[in-house]
DNA sequence: GGTTGCCTTCGAGTGCGCTCGAAGTCCTAC
DNA sequence: GTAGGACTTCGAGCGCACTCGAAGGCAACC
């Protein structure tokens, strides 16, 4: 049972930037074969939400001899990297057309490529989104719970 | 129909900072009085959501002797502030109940300003998740699309 | 006076992303 | 050997924020 010690490791590295990147996954001591239990302490996710979403094709995951899933290195860090991209609104039908061109081979990188550029510029848009909002939220806190309408 | 001046007036303020702020509202030429067609040309949003956020209670909106919507300047301004706390993803839920205190009265002004600086809080989470999905998506663009694992 | 077109209400439907519950299996500890 | 708990599959249900369609009203123009 590992999940102790991945407690740990969660806590000392969140908040920093990036808070839990694949390269994380790769580098730090992330066991070889986790539960699903692991996987969820570690990423924030419920294990309903990670049967779902290897239900819908997103990961797949190794079984032992039981029938349980055994997340290997590669799973754990697919689903940090789907993390990543439902943090930033991606829709799931995107990083599953994503997942898809992956399984077909490296021909659909230029496809893969221009993916992820729309996707940069969704995030740009987003970002300038939440900016105009804070700052009109920031006017209304300084202002005083202004009348709503104003 | 001053739909046309609107549009103009659109794409002119278009891509500012703040791109549509209640100031604006105030301070430009805004017509007084303006239909449901106006002020979904105005906003972007549809007539059909107009017609929503009314029955849900985030905006009273008088009307003609037919029983039209006219939407006044109040009104106008009132969507356009919806408008920017949807667009930070405020849940509307959260926006009603920031309506109903604005409706009550003065007395309410400290839960008003909690409400907003708990707001405020999502927003900047929300940009340091975007800021670091960012961070993870301009990795993979200029190390090629990479096996998507990894 | 008919046709066009935007407006009205009301209720139901949609799409997304989970989320849950039931019923059963398997391993571990006592 | 049995109790507990974590796992399995499957399908259904939920919450949110719209989104749509039907059926009808009113005004303006030809």
């Amino acid at each position: 049972m590992t999940t102790d010690r991945l407690r740990g490791l969660i806590e000392t590295t969140a908040g920093e930037l990036p808070p839990l990147t694949v390269e994380l996954v790769r580098d730090l001591e992330i066991p070889e074969q986790m539960t699903i239990a692991d996987v969820a302490a570690l990423t924030g996710l419920s294990a309903h939400t990670l049967r779902y979403y290897e239900r819908i094709g997103l990961v797949e995951v190794p079984r032992d001899g039981a029938g349980r899933r055994v997340y290997d290195r590669e799973a754990v860090g697919r689903v940090v990297f789907i993390t990543r991209l439902r943090d930033s609104d991606m829709p799931i039908a995107a990083i599953a057309r994503y997942v898809e061109l992956v399984k077909q081979g490296p021909d659909t990188e230029p496809e893969r490529l221009a993916l992820l550029e729309a996707h940069r510029e969704d995030i740009l848009h987003r970002l300038r989104d939440l900016q105009g909002a804070l700052a009109v939220v920031d006017y209304k806190i300084t202002t005083y719970g202004g009348s709503c309408g104003s």
